[in-house]
RNA sequence: GGCCCCUUAGCUCAAUUGGCAGAGCAAUUGACUCUUAAUCAAUAGGUUGAUGGUUCGAUUCCAUCAGGGGUCACCA
């Protein structure tokens, strides 16, 4: 422990004393293993050896076999693993006393040929050594990697250089992204960022974190949504907009939920809830072509095929179908209470009807939801932001998408009526009044934005960790998030 | 926040009803010019998460605390 610290450290001393640059400042032109690899594999021994490619990478030392005048080692690029084979007859004397003082964990780049190995393994014979970094730690342990998941994930770099599957999910994570933002530049959306410190938190019910401004001396509020802003882009004329960045909720953390946590927002002028779900199939679709084998979702003990077109299931039948509660009944405030207070009575009674109606949901409905499901038609009370039905006045043309009981998106037709959208407000306040501490508040700016005439537009909000885990597999979203919030420690 | 479980060497894991705390890898020293879980010989490494308690004796039993995991609640 201690001793592995002083140790390595006295091996820096021997180093500089040896002539080395200890902290060097660049090793150029290295090529990727991948790249050295997927050239030479095919190569006979024979081959290579009258070919005599040089070669110039650089690489972490994960392990090393010394038979004291040779050594292979095997170094790792952050991305794939590749031999390098050290002698004593062909490296110059100081290269070769550098590598006797070299540990698992070190950085170095080399210069040589490349060769195979008599057992066929693509390897390095090392001519020049380069001295890049000292590891003063050992590195977990090489047969099981890094289990201990507090350390994976205080310590994720080392996660990273141990467990191959992890480093995997966050390259697949990059693609995916990469792929939603490409989906939406291919359809002529631009891409904004709008604040993350509101002074009034909105467009989503959760419980803000609060920070505080110096200079103007108020209270700031990190975003719970960015929906309000972004919809004062479509008053002004943006036409299809997204934003891909963090939200944050002062939340529980569990398998589903981290404090912080990306969306993308998505708004377009002169659509509906219809064509969102439309599109978020073709979104959805996309990305399985490109990151899934058969379309088909494996998650926890699901196998989920990604078949359009997806089934849609409206809110209130949804509950009627599994509570034994007709639509009608649902509609009635008293008959909702008496059949939680009958069938839950362990429950606390919500504040709200409309925290009535989620409660049913999410005990009935939610988990049963895993072949991607659209859910439709979410009541007026729970969407204070979603246009009225053309159909039903008491219910919104509101969607959220479900997969494998996961809530991973939320769109709308956009209210973009200024008189009903302050009723709303003042409705939301009412409940607060109530006791929903998650009612949203009255944001004024925004309500002077929709005076001034916002167009007919729908918008939506997918949740990036999520989908991520339904992508790669991963059971939880701290597998999906570099470093997910954990207690600080010491 | 409630409940349940876990915490032993740098890492991965053992330890009989409560009876001297062990192994592999990593490390140190030595041997070895095609090894790849390299091999061989030797060595060192521990306040068993922390603090109290019970006991002749605690890694083991009890209490409190800390961190983590799981679950429930809140939420996406």
């Amino acid at each position: 422990m201690e001793e592995q610290f002083t140790v390595r450290q006295d091996k820096l001393k021997k180093l500089v004393e040896l002539g080395v640059t200890p902290y060097p400042y660049r090793f150029a032109d290295a090529q990727r293993f991948a790249a050295i690899i997927a050239a030479h594999r095919d190569r006979g021994a024979d081959d290579l050896k009258q070919a005599d490619i040089a070669v110039r990478c650089a690489g972490r030392i994960l392990s090393i076999r010394s038979m004291g005048k040779s050594v292979f080692m095997h170094l790792f690029d952050g991305e794939e693993k590749l031999q390098v084979y050290i002698r004593k007859d062909i490296v110059s004397e100081k290269d070769f006393a550098v590598n006797n003082l070299l540990d698992i964990g070190d950085i170095i780049g080399v210069q040589g040929t490349v060769f195979k190995t008599h057992t066929g393994e693509l390897s390095v014979l090392v001519k020049e050594l380069t001295f890049l970094a000292k590891s003063f730690h050992p590195l977990p342990e090489k047969w099981h990697g890094l289990q201990d998941k507090e350390l994976r994930f205080r310590q994720r770099y080392l996660d990273l250089i141990v467990n191959s599957e992890t480093k995997d999910i966050f390259r697949k994570r990059s693609r995916i992204v990469q792929s939603v933002r490409r989906f939406f530049h291919d359809r002529g959306y631009i891409e904004v960022e709008t604040p993350m410190m509101h002074p009034i938190p909105g467009g989503a019910s959760a419980r803000p974190f609060v920070t505080h401004h110096n200079a103007l001396d108020i209270d700031l509020y990190l975003r719970v949504a960015p929906e309000l802003y972004l919809k004062r882009l479509l008053v002004g004329g943006m036409e299809k907009v997204f934003e891909i960045n963090r939200n944050f909720r002062n939340e529980g953390i569990d398998l589903m939920h981290n404090p912080e946590f990306t969306m993308i927002e998505f708004y377009e002028l002169y659509r509906d809830f219809n064509d969102y779900m439309d599109l978020s199939e073709r979104l959805l679709l996309d990305l399985a072509a490109e990151m899934l084998i058969d379309n088909t979702i494996t998650w926890q003990d699901f196998k989920i095929p990604l078949k359009p077109p997806f089934q849609r299931l409206k809110y209130m039948d949804a509950i009627a179908g599994k509570s034994g509660l007709s639509v009608e009944q649902l509609w009635n405030e008293a008959e909702v209470k008496e059949h939680i207070r009958a069938r839950f009575p362990e429950e606390p009674l919500p504040p709200t009807y409309g925290k009535m109606l989620e409660l049913l949901f999410d005990l009935y409905v939610e988990k049963t939801l895993v072949e991607p499901t659209f859910v439709t038609y979410y009541p007026k009370a729970i969407s204070p932001l979603s246009k009225w039905s053309r159909f039903d006045e008491r219910e919104t043309e509101r969607f959220e998408l479900y997969i494998a009981g996961m809530e991973i998106a939320n769109g709308f037709s956009e209210l973009n009526d200024p008189l009903e959208q302050r009723r709303r407000f003042e409705e939301q306040t009412r409940d607060r009044e109530r006791g929903d501490d998650e009612a949203q508040l009255i944001d004024n700016g925004f309500l002077t934005a929709l005076e001034h005439g916002m167009a007919p537009a729908a918008g939506e909000g997918i949740g990036i960790d999520r989908l991520v885990m339904l992508l790669t597999g991963a059971s939880t979203i701290k597998e999906v998030i570099l470093f997910p919030s954990l207690r600080p420690k010491e």
